[in-house]
DNA sequence: ATAAACCTTAACGTTAACTCTAAGTCAATA
DNA sequence: TATTGACTTAGAGTTAACGTTAAGGTTTAT
């Protein structure tokens, strides 16, 4: 009896909408219809979805998803190079966290000047403050 | 006398057209000109433009940064403010990092889990080669 | 002096990944 | 039985961040 589009909306964190956005886009294919053209998705699609937001979620686009979809639908002799792809993935996620990394340092240099602008400009008000309270003495 | 639209897209390897549309939309401001309407940069807006990409590259919207700039032009009693944004933003990029490793890890099971599949493709493969080695004997 | 290279503005086009609308079917509840 | 609410489709709309085009002015090199 599977899982409904709602059910499968709730374990997946995708809404309905793009569900089925995204079988239209050939990244789900042949999920099950009741006779009245309800879905019904299996665990099967389940980990098939699993799959796909676990790529989404390191950034790889639904056109290169669905190019590692079309490949698992031609069957085994891909298995090598849905390998390939995946450990080249893997590559390409590493250097997104390296180069996230070199952009933080930048920002707490940013964060470092900022500060003592503002610690300079604390000191100012304060000394303004101490004049005024000493000329009015 | 300051630098050219194409001197800055050099440096910053921005295009023309991306600076000219964050003038536009108010990331940088009071550009000057020449008589005949040419900017000339000068090395603030250049120090402006580092702090721009750097926000941009750790993933802040354009919506967001131009929040900050404008906060910029209120003076220094927004100093305080700015830090905390920048430090906001700062939890921010750490979050996306560590999110990215728990992702990353996801990538790693399914890169196991596909490299299983495809040995034992493989060994399918080899027996039933053996096999028929063995009947043509 | 004339072409090549570079500048200007205004406004429309593009891409990815949704997101929503309209018009309608179907199942369960009051 | 009427209405609520979830489901269907095709297709149009949205958003961010640019990119491109058209139509023209300015500087520099030969």
């Amino acid at each position: 009896m599977g899982y409904t589009i709602k059910q499968v909306s709730e374990r997946t964190r995708l809404s309905a909408h793009v569900l089925r956005y995204y079988e239209r886009e050939g990244l789900l294919s042949h999920v099950r219809r009741s006779d009245s053209g309800i879905r019904h998705y299996t665990e099967d699609d389940l980990e098939w979805l699993g799959l796909i937001c676990c790529l989404k979620n390191t950034g790889m686009s639904l056109k290169q998803i669905k190019a590692f979809v079309d490949l698992s639908a031609e069957g085994k002799e891909t298995l090598q190079q849905r390998c390939e792809m995946l450990v080249e993935h893997k590559k390409n996620v590493e250097a997104q966290i390296a180069e996230m990394y070199r952009h933080l340092e930048k920002v707490s240099h940013k964060i470092a000047y900022f500060t003592k602008q503002y610690d300079q400009y604390r000191n100012e008000l304060e000394t303004r403050q101490e004049a005024l309270t000493a000329s009015a003495r």
